[in-house]
RNA sequence: GGUGGAGUGACCGAGAGGCGAGGUAGCGGCCUGCAAAGCCGCGUACACGGGUUCAAAUCCCGUCUCCACCUCCA
């Protein structure tokens, strides 16, 4: 398998530091709102990666977090609680959705969580072997911090804060392409370089907290207070996954400096490359723009569903694209993805009636290999089409290519074999019409058909007419 | 100022010197009493200006535009 490095800027090849074991660590969610499509789209790599490298043999250890402390909406490091300040207990967001929903941080973050895992499974996202939460992995952080204390890359600053000596890595910048004489200081807020920090690209390890915050505060030997957002990561991976990890993925905003500052964080405390291949994927846009709650295109796998398309079809509708070009989603092209991945479960279940045959190795072979080259999942998905149309495959090859296939695609392409057509509940109302209706039809009152075809359709049911009669379906 | 990416037909998008990807929508046809579904067919696209070449969407030079990151973000 091929991936595109981060850091190296290039496609290499993955070699799994323990041979036919992979480690991988994917950022989660901040579990302060539901996770949109475009959060799915990220949480969807880990997902590809894990198919890619299982039908290749490999076994994969994939770890989560699930951030329900230390996310910041403004991460300066300025007004985030400082001891004198007497606020800044709504800068979490965890606490400021709480806030808002008027209940405790931890119920907000375990219901937000409970989403995220729902939103997954409707996806055909396996679920991660672990996912650590950062509220329950407090003491690994104060662990962490302490070595990087001991060893001089971190120090208490002005406010009590504990922060990370960052020109003590010599190496920062280079996953990023930042390189700390060219960051902007204090680029978000004119002048507000943080005067308790050495330098204007040091961050928080530990933040101390103000009197006024009551929840999601832990005693320290720095004083009450609770992690920064980087901390978490770092902590966590090296616990759950030790010192070497192969891949961690995330969205390409963590490039920078949510991973920069983890890497810098976790070879400091180790002394050693942790993690050997960073992977992000791209945003998408929605209709052309950015997804954004000021501009009112935010989307949900809920919405998604609501407007009666499949979720699967948005799993579809990510994997005609490549996960690390940008994809402008449109409430088009899911129908387009909707209609398709219908069809190919029709004609999977379809196929299934007639004789068994060997799959088609040439087809799975290329299926494989785009996968293995860099996730091309849309060369993938030509593949299929292209088997679909090809007379030259029997039927029953098509079907075990395609059922094969779907390990690696993950669109449910099974579920209607074997199913009978679906039983719809008749009222007594729409029983009587359409009955009527084949009265009408077998006497060839053409026009009385087509209204009581209406009044059932005002009624809900859509009635086709086929070679064996009616069909009715629920709309 | 630094960094990373992208401009392809109505829309989404592969491809990467010659041989019109594909899908969705649309249109025409077959089928159907009419629809629906399905099937067949149609659409001559590659930001702009130069250049190289027998041949450029693809290579070279230049220009323009868009998006993202540079301490909120997946």
């Amino acid at each position: 398998m091929h991936l595109y490095d981060t850091k190296a800027r290039s496609v290499v090849p993955i070699v799994p530091a323990r041979a036919g074991f992979l480690s991988m660590y994917a950022c989660g969610p901040t579990v302060y709102r539901d996770a949109h499509v475009g959060n799915m789209r990220t949480f969807l790599l880990p997902d590809l990666i894990r198919r890619a490298a299982e039908a290749e043999g490999l076994q994969v250890r994939l770890v989560q977090n699930i951030t329900d402390v230390g996310h910041m909406a403004d991460d300066t490091g300025l007004g985030d609680g400082g001891v004198d300040e007497g606020q800044g207990d709504g800068d979490d967001k965890v606490l400021a959705q709480a806030a808002r929903e008027g209940r405790g941080a931890l119920a907000v973050a375990r219901a937000y969580e409970a989403a995220f895992h729902r939103d997954l499974a409707l996806l055909n996202i396996y679920p991660a072997d672990t996912y650590p939460r950062a509220s329950e992995s407090i003491p690994l952080m104060i662990e962490l911090i302490t070595t990087l204390m001991e060893s001089g890359h971190a120090y208490v600053g002005g406010d009590g804060s504990v922060f990370f000596d960052a020109q003590s890595f010599p190496q920062y910048g280079e996953l990023s392409g930042n390189r700390l004489d060219q960051l902007r200081p204090g680029h978000r807020f004119d002048g507000g370089v943080d005067e308790s920090k050495r330098f204007h690209a040091d961050w928080a390890l530990w933040k101390k907290s103000g009197p006024t915050r009551t929840q999601l505060v832990w005693e320290t030997p720095w004083g009450a207070g609770f992690p920064g957002w980087h901390t978490e990561c770092s902590a966590m991976s090296l616990h759950f996954l030790g010192d070497t990890i192969d891949i961690h993925t995330g969205g390409i905003d963590l490039r920078f400096p949510h991973h920069e500052d983890e890497r810098a964080q976790s070879n400091c405390v180790t002394g050693t490359e942790v993690v050997r291949h960073w992977v992000h994927g791209e945003h998408l846009l929605f209709e052309g723009r950015k997804m954004s709650k000021s501009t009112g295109n935010v989307v949900l796998v809920s919405d998604v569903t609501y407007r009666g398309f499949d979720p699967l079809a948005l799993r579809l509708a990510f994997l005609q694209n490549r996960y690390r070009q940008q994809l402008n989603l449109s409430w088009e092209s899911i129908a387009a993805a909707d209609s398709t991945i219908r069809r190919w479960r029709e004609r999977v279940a379809q196929w299934a009636t007639g004789a068994s045959a060997a799959l088609s190795a040439q087809h799975l072979d290329a299926m494989k290999a785009a996968f293995a080259d860099d996730l091309d999942t849309p060369r993938s998905i030509t593949v299929m089409r292209d088997l679909e149309k090809d007379p030259s495959v029997a039927d029953g090859a098509k079907l075990e290519t395609f059922l094969a296939a779907d390990r690696l695609l993950g669109l449910d392409l099974a579920r209607d074999i074997g199913k009978a057509p679906a039983v719809v509940e008749l009222t007594d109302e729409a029983a009587e019409l359409l009955e009527q209706r084949r009265i009408a039809r077998a006497e060839k009152q053409w026009a009385r058909g087509d209204e009581l075809r209406d009044a059932l359709a005002a009624l809900g049911f859509a009635v086709t007419d086929t070679a064996d009669g009616q069909v009715v379906a629920a709309t």
